[in-house]
DNA sequence: GATGAATGAGCTTTCATTCAT
DNA sequence: AATGAATGAAAGCTCATTCAT
């Protein structure tokens, strides 16, 4: 295996294992020697592939950005009903909270509220640009096909996103009393509801 | 009762300003003694008043929740239909984001992402619970009047709460091309939408 | 009551209840508002007795030295040989060590380790003086009579006075195998054996 | 293996001198950068060597006990009768109170009280058995030979040790007449006396 | 005399980051 | 590339003491 790769498969198993650390402990509350401790790596060469902790989050968000996005652009490309693309995202999005809620957790619990980390080089929600962007084509495909009602997009895009977000707060804080993944029929409707045409 | 009435008044000013820096600034960033010095107070006597950073923290989402409840209380008691009762709701959300904006981003910025904190005293949302409640009353009223269909609380609770602090959010990260409050009328409408018999 | 009197027996109580929380927490984690709660006494009011922490620590071991010293006293007047005496000493000592262990503690856990506490007042134990005195007075009576062996009073003071507090040490720390008023017939055989003529 | 050998060295370094300052100048009024000053280190560097200042002292202690208790053993496994091993423990308690102070110190100045500390993994005396076990092979081979009374241990244990204790106390406050190893004939004498068959 | 809120220096401990090896 | 000892600033919190009431 060449060294590029070796080096490739290495940052992205730093980004693994601290998007696990981040998003189960806190930002603040894992340390980079706790990192470099489940990896098995010296804390030293650890800064040979992120110049710092701050750097190390804003990948992870775009890396995690990346990997909803590219879901969300499969469920873009099927030939199916906006109505039921909504489902699949919802699904998608549930599915993902239960196999790898640290994906979902990163969002609500450190890119949400630390600010001050993100602020430089991730401002304007740059870093999720490509997540917002899929949410974006499936809304804009909606209006184009007369299926959702024309409105400001934030509207729409607040109204996914927070109420997914919001969801997987809830399971997050155990109040639920069914599993997660019941919800998605109700959900979508009430989603397609509040955007259709 | 001078003495008890001024502790009392104290207390409440350690509260604001602790919301406030705790909001603006991150949890973590904002320092016991920032706290103290924007006080004009020393950092002992601020500890005569909470025991401890965590249990201010907790006091302080209990302060805003209840603040938030009352006004949600009020409109609960309101004799309009619940498609009134929701754009006062979001109406009032989206004022108190615009006036107080350290009470919502409170919620999003601090109360959503340190479990660490959180979660010893405050499980399970119970430091919140005046607050769900007073949405539950809501919900249950609309339900009965059957001008909401009837779901499970949380899928409703979710949109309603997930919706307008996904908004909130978007504001703060300054993306939104147009003022809060002129969002109120279109996302009423989808809320209602959404949750309507 | 007069008001000296009453000032008098506040001051007693608050050394009574000063020397049982340093004894059994530490001097350093006793702190000046514990002893105060537990007197239900201001923190303020305390300091009209004793002006630091340091003083009634210096008043507290003259107190005890005192106490311990009147008993003494009582025994080098009676009329009984020295061996007799030896062993109302030890048994004055261990049934002080079991009645009012932080006594004979505050000797161990408090006044032995605390130089900086007692350096400024208290040098060369002069503090305990009285106690000191008593002993010597014990040890040149039987030196006189010819029942104890002439040689340096500290040689004497050290065996005395280190044995018993040992004593004490170790039923502190919980390793005697049998309770210490057991152990009086030995030890003051043992002493007596080391000493006499 | 030079990296772990310059370890096990520093770490030996850091106890030599924490040594030092807590029997010097007390355990509380000694703080980790007084010790990291001393060491020329970093205080942060200090807590990569000892978790925290209890553990620290706890490992003191042991340190502490085992040179006691390796001066001891040398003495058991001579061949000269007991009376000779009582003066020849003597000496070296002397010895070491003369020429390391802080060893004989600790003993007095912080063990001994500072039972919040030691309470956590030293109870029971567990962290000086290796000094007790010496202590209890010289008595019971001085009873098995004939030569020491036959009473329980702690007897003999507290007399012993209770004794030379209070001899570098008294050397400690300055009182004693003499220097302190011109004691060590009286001292051995009056400890045999007391023991003895 | 009595109160207890207020002070602030000082404590132990943490941790992102560096750098000699 | 890889190591992990070392740094040191800064955090949360404590507590003897003061002083206005």
């Amino acid at each position: 295996m060449k060294i590029a790769e070796k080096k490739a498969l290495k940052r992205e198993a730093i980004i693994q294992v601290s998007l696990e650390l981040f998003s189960t402990n806190g930002f603040h509350k894992t340390t980079i020697p706790d990192i470099a401790k489940k990896l098995k790596m010296s804390v030293g060469n650890l800064y040979n592939y992120f110049a710092s902790k701050d750097v190390l989050a804003k990948e992870i968000i775009k890396y995690t950005s990346n990997v909803l996005a590219d879901e969300i652009e499969k469920v873009n490309k099927k030939d199916i009903s906006t109505k039921d693309k909504i489902k699949d995202i919802v699904t998608l999005y549930f599915q993902m909270a239960k196999k790898r809620p640290e994906m979902i957790e990163y969002f609500l619990r450190v890119y949400l509220s630390h600010r001050e980390v993100f602020n430089n080089g991730c401002e304007g929600m740059l870093c999720i640009s490509r997540f917002i962007t899929e949410i974006m084509v499936f809304f804009n495909n909606g209006v184009a096909s007369g299926e959702l009602k024309n409105q400001d997009f934030f509207s729409a895009f607040g109204l996914f996103m927070g109420y997914l977000g919001g969801m997987v707060f809830l399971k997050g804080e155990s109040v639920l009393p069914k599993d997660i993944e019941e919800y998605i029929d109700d959900i979508s409707i009430n989603i397609f509801n509040a955007l259709k045409a």
